[in-house]
Formats: structure tokens, sequence, C-alpha cells
RNA sequence: CGGGGUGUAGCGUAGCCCGGUUAUCGCGCCUGCUUUGGGAGCAGGAGGUCGCAGGUUCGAAUCCUGCCACCCCGACCA
């Protein structure tokens, strides 16, 4: 018999560290709150990095870098935004080491002291605002579409892999635009990228929302995002979109000469996914067998594994199987013919489901004489036959099955994880026993906001966009209410 | 940062309460033979600053102190 994992699928932290961060996608470094992501994790992100890229190319974003180190009075610059971040931040306060005097190792020398402290970026909006001035002076200028993918550092007093890292990597976003609907349109337009990112690549349905003056990013306006729900219940915020108004052009003078001549600050947007995205990706689908991977994402799409005994066999076997993988390539699938003599095959079969790869091709004796291949699917875990003639169509076909297959099934998931209440003491038990988002009708105060939180410890996720809106009471205080907000417990 | 827990080979662990030969077991790793359609079998072998530092003791993985890291809960968290 195989060996099972252990975990039940609701406890994440040990999934991953018996799965993914020990096994397959990452190992402790043994600093604290980071993580080493290994080949396969990576590769994982880097399908997203090209997925994301290319869309925002084609809306007419530039990728561009700007520093790592922030000075501190930039960041200080913006007030809600300093201390939204202040708590949290790693400062390089030298430049120099030096062997110490008593002969005990390497020190800090306290001669090179930095006259200003240097901030580790937990985001870039004050260095890149700093730039932005340089670059804007006309609305010829605008709108200037700059994306980065870069590395951030948040010195969080709890991490969790992949969720929240003190390092992580990811992309943000930083729009300058002449008008404040412009602006808008563009947090709207992004957040729509990352909701088409999140459904069609990563097969994770996500709720498109506004957050709560509460949890609005620091220094925003509006804070735009997208909510998907985990197997276990619990929300994650996938990404962010901010309508930052003027607060940052005018917290750097960033000012710009409109068609009339007359001197305006240019309003901005930022925007963020980050690896938290693999996060979301391995906790929406994976089961106790190991991943499972959507095929746009898989960094192995199809696996082919010979069984056969003796090289004359192999040979036999490689001769069929080789035009194959080249057919496969060269219509952009990615292939691989796990043709290694050191594990059976039975291992072989394992390790790809662990790893999650959508679909397993195996050929021996008897697929040779018949002129078959068995294909096994990892959503289902489901084996058949298929003749070698239509082989090519077929798992052109089923990669595209399994993509909306995992995807229906996410969905289906949440749809039946998305429960309408009316009053606070059915919020509450159905809460605990059966989790998920709530959609409840809010009186819009912070006061009641926070009391939810202090009783229940869910959050208001997000006010939907494009729900319709409905009269109603309060939960909690019964006062008038025009549109039900999403609650749930999240990571 | 507060409460609780953990730290022993690449991974997972026994031993710790009640100090005493050469630190246990499984997986993995190396060699050989036999195997190969769902995680192979047998035989032999290698691999250890017992998280770090100090203390108590004739003697410390075990007891004491401090520190570090990780996990859980809380606070915190675009």
């Amino acid at each position: 018999m195989g060996k099972k994992l252990t975990t039940r699928s609701e406890d994440y932290s040990k999934w991953y560290n018996e799965l993914v961060v020990k096994s397959d996608l990452a190992e402790n470094s043994g600093v604290r709150g980071c993580m080493v992501i290994k080949p396969y994790g990576f590769a994982i992100w880097e399908k997203m990095q090209a997925g994301l890229d290319k869309m925002f190319k084609e809306s007419g974003h530039e990728n561009a870098y700007f520093p790592i180190f922030i000075p501190k009075s930039y960041l200080s610059k913006e007030a809600s935004h300093v201390e939204g971040f202040a708590k949290e931040c790693a400062v390089v306060t030298h430049y120099r080491l030096k062997n110490a005097e008593d002969g005990s190792g390497i020190v800090v020398d306290p001669e090179a002291k930095l006259e200003e402290e240097l901030i580790v970026r937990p985001t870039s909006e004050t260095i890149i605002w700093d730039t932005f001035r340089r670059w804007i002076q006309s609305y010829r200028d605008l709108p200037l579409l700059i994306n980065q993918w870069a590395n951030v550092v948040r010195w969080e007093m709890r991490t969790r892999l992949f969720l929240r890292t003190a390092e992580f990597l990811w992309q943000e976003g930083h729009t300058a635009h002449a008008t404040r609907e412009e602006a808008v349109k563009e947090a709207e337009t992004i957040l729509d990228i990352y909701s088409e990112f999140a459904e069609e690549h990563m097969a994770v349905p996500v709720i498109k929302g506004t957050k709560t003056e509460g949890e609005r990013f620091a220094g925003a306006v509006e804070t735009y995002c997208i909510e998907a729900l985990m197997q276990d219940g619990k929300a994650l915020q996938a990404g962010t979109s901010h309508f930052l108004g003027q607060n940052f052009a005018k917290a750097f003078d960033v000012k710009f000469a409109n068609k009339e001549g007359k001197q305006d600050y240019v309003w901005a947007t930022s925007w963020g996914v980050s690896t938290r995205l693999v996060g979301a990706l391995i906790m929406t689908h994976s089961d106790d067998n190991g991943l499972v991977l959507p095929p746009k994402l898989a960094p192995i799409q199809v696996a082919i594994i010979p069984i056969y005994k003796g090289m004359e066999q192999l040979e036999t076997i490689s001769e069929k199987v080789l035009p194959l993988v080249k057919e496969l390539r060269s219509k952009g699938i990615s292939v691989k013919f796990d043709d290694r003599d050191t594990h059976k095959p039975g291992f072989k079969f394992n390790e790809y489901e662990l790893k999650g790869v959508p679909v397993r091709l195996a050929i021996g004796q008897r697929d040779l004489e018949n002129d078959t291949y068995e294909v096994a699917r990892r959503d289902t875990l489901e084996k058949e036959t298929v003749g070698a003639s239509g082989i090519v169509s077929h798992i052109e076909n089923l990669l595209l099955d399994i993509q909306e297959n995992i995807y229906k099934k996410a969905l289906n998931y949440r749809e039946q994880h998305i429960t309408r209440v009316d009053s606070y003491e059915e919020f509450k038990q159905l809460l605990e026993s059966k989790g998920g988002f709530f959609l409840a009708h809010w009186d819009g105060t912070a006061a009641t906001e926070e009391k939810i939180k202090e009783e229940t410890k869910a959050t208001i996720r997000c006010i939907p966009l494009g729900d319709k809106k409905e009269e109603g009471s309060c939960m909690v205080t019964g006062k008038p209410s025009q549109q039900r907000v999403l609650f749930a417990k999240a990571y």
C-alpha cells in the first residue's frame, strides 16, 4: 500500500509542513519567518508572473525597478502610510563590519553608522513617488503606468508560510493619472485583471469588493480587493488594488501642468499580489494525496512513465514516446518523460500525484501491443486507456477539462459556503459550525465592525461590488442597511 | 510582544519525569544481487557539536539558568 498522508486536509499548517514545506516547495531557512522556495515551487510562481505580466503589459503597463532601501525620511512623508507600516520595518543602521578588537569575531563597526537609517522596503510607494516627482511635469507625461517585480520585507509578529512571511515576492503597480475618474478606473481595471487571473489561471473563484475604512491600506482613499475561500472555511485576501487619491502626490509634491496650463496634483493608484497566491492555490485545490495544480500553472503538465523490464524494452518505449514528447512540446505543453531507472513506476505515480501534475501517461508492454497509453488525471484520480493515434488531442482536451473541473469544484464549495444570515445569533452559531463566507446587513459603523470582530473573530472581508442593493437592518444594532456585506474569519 | 508547546542524522522519532556502557527505531542515503502495470525484497554499510552558551555533578540528551529558532493561541497584520 502507498503511504497516505496522515494529515487532515483542513489542518493547513501541518499540511504545509509535511507536504509542501519539507517535501516539495520550501524548507525552513533558520531565519525568522522566511522561507526557501524550492525550484518546483518557484516554477509555479514564475508561471504566475508570466501570466500576470502579460496582462499588465496588454493594458499598457511597463516594468521598472526601484531601490530596496528607503530613507527613513521618505517613509514618513505620508502620515497614515508610515503609521501603518512603522511597526513592521527592518532598519539598516550601519554599512560595515570589522574584526572585533578582542578577537571574538566579526562585529558591526560603530564608526560606520549611517547618518540616516534606511528602511528595507515594506512597499515602495514612497521611493517611487519620490521618483515620479521628477518624471511628471505635464499632462503629456500621464498616465504613468509602472509595475515592479520585487521582494519586500515586513517584520510581522507572527508569520505563516506563504501567507505571511517576513520577506515575500510580489509585484507592485504604481500609477499616476490626470483625473480622479481615470485613477479610479485604473484601480478597478487592475481588480478585474486580478480576478480574471485568479479564476481563469489559478481556477480560484474570488469575490470582488471594497474594504471598509478600518481594513483599508495605509494611505489609500479606497481599497479594492479579491477574496477567496479556502477549504477550511477561512477567507484569504488574494489581491488588493488601491485608489490613493492625491495623498501621495501631495506628500511628495508631484504636480503637473494641465491643458489649461494650471498646476494640479496627480491622482494615484497602487496594487499588488504576492507569493501568497501560491498559498491560495495550494489551499484551494489540494487533497490528501498532495498538490492539485491547474494545468495553466503546473510546471509539468504531463508526466510520461515507461514501464519496462530491461534496457531493450525501455528503448522500444522511448522510440515511441520521444516523438510524442516532441509533438506535445510543439503545442506548448510541458512534458516530463521520466525514464529514470532508479525508481519503480509505482514510486513515480505517487511522486507526480504529490506534485500535482495534472495528467500522467503510463506505457508498458501491454500498451505497446495494443498501441495505447494509460491516461490518469490528477483531479479525479481516474484512469483510462486511450489509443495512441488520438492521444495528443485527448491530452489537450483533458488539460482544458481539468482546468475547468477544478474551478467548478472550488466554485461549488464556495457557493455551498456563502450563507445569508439575518440574526447575530445565527451568524455566531454558523460561523463556528459551518464557517465560510456570510452575507449580512451591517450598519456601516466602525464600532459595530469592531464589536463583531472582538466577539467572533470574523471581519468584514469586503463590501461586494455589483451586488444588488437590498434594504435591511444591521444584524447587531438593527439600524438600517442598504447592502449585505461579506463576513468571514480570515488568514 | 504575552500564554502554551517543541528542538536528538536529510526527514519523522524513542530516551528526559527518576543523570550512569558504544544515544533508539523507521524512512531516506551508499554497495551488491534479485526486481519493475500503484511508494520493491534480502544482505551489508555510511551518517550525530542531542538547538546554542553557561552552571550543578565523579558523570548531563536527561537537572538548573540565559539565549535562539520553530509550532499553536492571543495581540498585531496592504
